[in-house]
Formats: structure tokens, C-alpha cells, sequence
DNA sequence: ATCATGATGTTCT
DNA sequence: GAACATCATGATG
């Protein structure tokens, strides 16, 4: 790793051909904790107003209003009432795409991301977006972060790319519309890869039959 | 290894 | 009110 950061130009393109190009590439994040970075092993892209599955699908809201800016900045959200994901926005000022970062190797802080994650083993410790985060210490505070900074708080810096022999594409994962669009990517045989889900609907909690 | 389930609260309708 | 780009845990093979 030679420290270079990935230039605003390398996400200024459609979403699913810069998300495959960022396997292998280096998400890094310093904090008064320390600073971790993760090789990235697992993405997916989402299309922005074309793309059911995006949240950026209905248009701008509060939520996703840092999709629709310019590229090389984070979109970080919050769901399941307890877990962030984070995003790297693509394309032009004005269009919404991004790509989620779903998984990475703990490359360097890997003291201060077990710190984070006590509970985990190293393989685990950024196999899934809301682990990569808590490894990371993202949270709603790095929302709209540039990236493309050299010496900012969170950096994307060029590793080494992915083999391309190695890059698998498949549905995403967890997604309920536009299942067959195949934009999640990954390096096949990585460890670090986490497993894939198909969408399920979540039951209601809450049965009255009786009474 | 797989499967099922509970936890949790923000966001948009 | 319903959905949600998830994870940890415990049961089972």
C-alpha cells in the first residue's frame, strides 16, 4: 500500500463498472481510536432512480439527499434499529448511484477493530456492511465524508486491484425488488466474503388470534 | 455446516 | 403502520 488515494475521476462512472474496480482497493478510516483499513472482498451497486432496489429510487429525501451529490463521498444509513451500511457515491453531481461496501480484510488497526468487535473472530470481523462498520467505527457522524482527500479522516487508497479471473457477480443480497439484476461482485475464495441471503419478509411480531 | 428467531428504531407512506 | 441493502445466538446434523 503505497498510500495514493483513489482519485474523484475513478468514481465519476456507472455504478456497476466502478464497483468492480474497487475490489481489492482500501477503505481506511482514522479515528482518536486509531486508524483501520480493510481491503475490500465483497460490493454491490445500486442505480439510483432506474433501480427498485436503491434507496435513492423514489427521489431525494433527508435520508438519502448525499446519494444525489457529487462522487467520492460516503452515504451512511441506519436500519434494523441497530446497524449502519455505508455507500460510495458514483456518477455525476445530480444522479444517485452509489455502492455498498458489504465486506473487507482487516488489512491494518486490527488492535483497534477487535477492540470494536471483542466478540469476533479475525475472519469476521468486516464479513457483512453493518460489521465492516462497526470495524471501522462508521456511523452517522462520517455521512457525507469525502473520500478522495488526501490526509481526510476516511480515504479510499489504491491496493492491489482484484484479479478479474477471480470477480464473481450474482443478485444481491437481502434485496426485495429487482432480484435479477446481478450487481452484487465479489472475489471468489476470499474468507472473508460473507454468505448470501435471499429477502425474507419479516413476520409480524404480534399474533392476536385469541381474544 | 445450516436454519430459525429476536433485537431494535428510523424512515417514508 | 410497515418495511427495512443485518447480526448474534441457539438448536440441530
Amino acid at each position: 500500500m503505497d498510500g495514493a488515494v483513489l482519485s474523484r475521476e475513478f468514481f465519476d462512472g456507472p455504478v456497476e463498472e466502478v464497483a468492480p474496480a474497487l475490489l481489492g482497493h482500501v477503505i481506511s478510516h482514522r479515528t482518536p481510536e486509531g486508524e483501520v483499513a480493510a481491503r475490500l472482498t465483497e460490493v454491490e451497486a445500486y442505480a439510483g432512480p432506474l433501480d427498485p432496489a436503491s434507496h435513492a429510487y423514489r427521489g431525494p429525501t433527508p435520508r438519502n439527499e448525499v446519494m444525489f451529490g457529487p462522487p467520492g463521498h460516503v452515504y451512511v444509513y441506519f436500519t434494523y434499529g441497530m446497524h449502519f451500511c455505508m455507500n460510495l457515491v458514483c456518477g455525476p453531481d445530480g444522479t444517485s448511484m452509489a455502492v455498498l461496501l458489504r465486506a473487507g480484510e482487516i488489512i491494518s488497526g486490527e488492535d483497534v477493530a477487535r477492540a470494536r468487535r471483542p466478540r469476533s473472530t479475525v475472519r469476521d470481523l468486516a464479513r457483512g456492511p453493518a460489521r465492516l462498520c462497526q470495524a471501522l467505527g462508521v456511523a452517522r457522524e462520517q455521512n457525507g465524508l469525502d473520500v478522495c482527500a488526501p490526509g481526510g479522516a476516511m480515504t479510499v487508497l489504491r491496493g492491489e486491484p482484484a484479479d478479474p479471473a477471480l470477480i464473481r457477480n450474482g443478485p444481491r443480497t437481502g434485496v426485495n425488488g429487482a432480484k435479477e439484476i446481478p450487481w452484487r461482485f465479489w472475489i471468489e475464495g476470499d474468507p472473508t466474503v460473507s454468505p448470501y441471503r435471499p429477502h425474507v419478509p419479516r413476520q409480524r411480531r404480534k399474533i392476536t388470534t385469541e381474544g
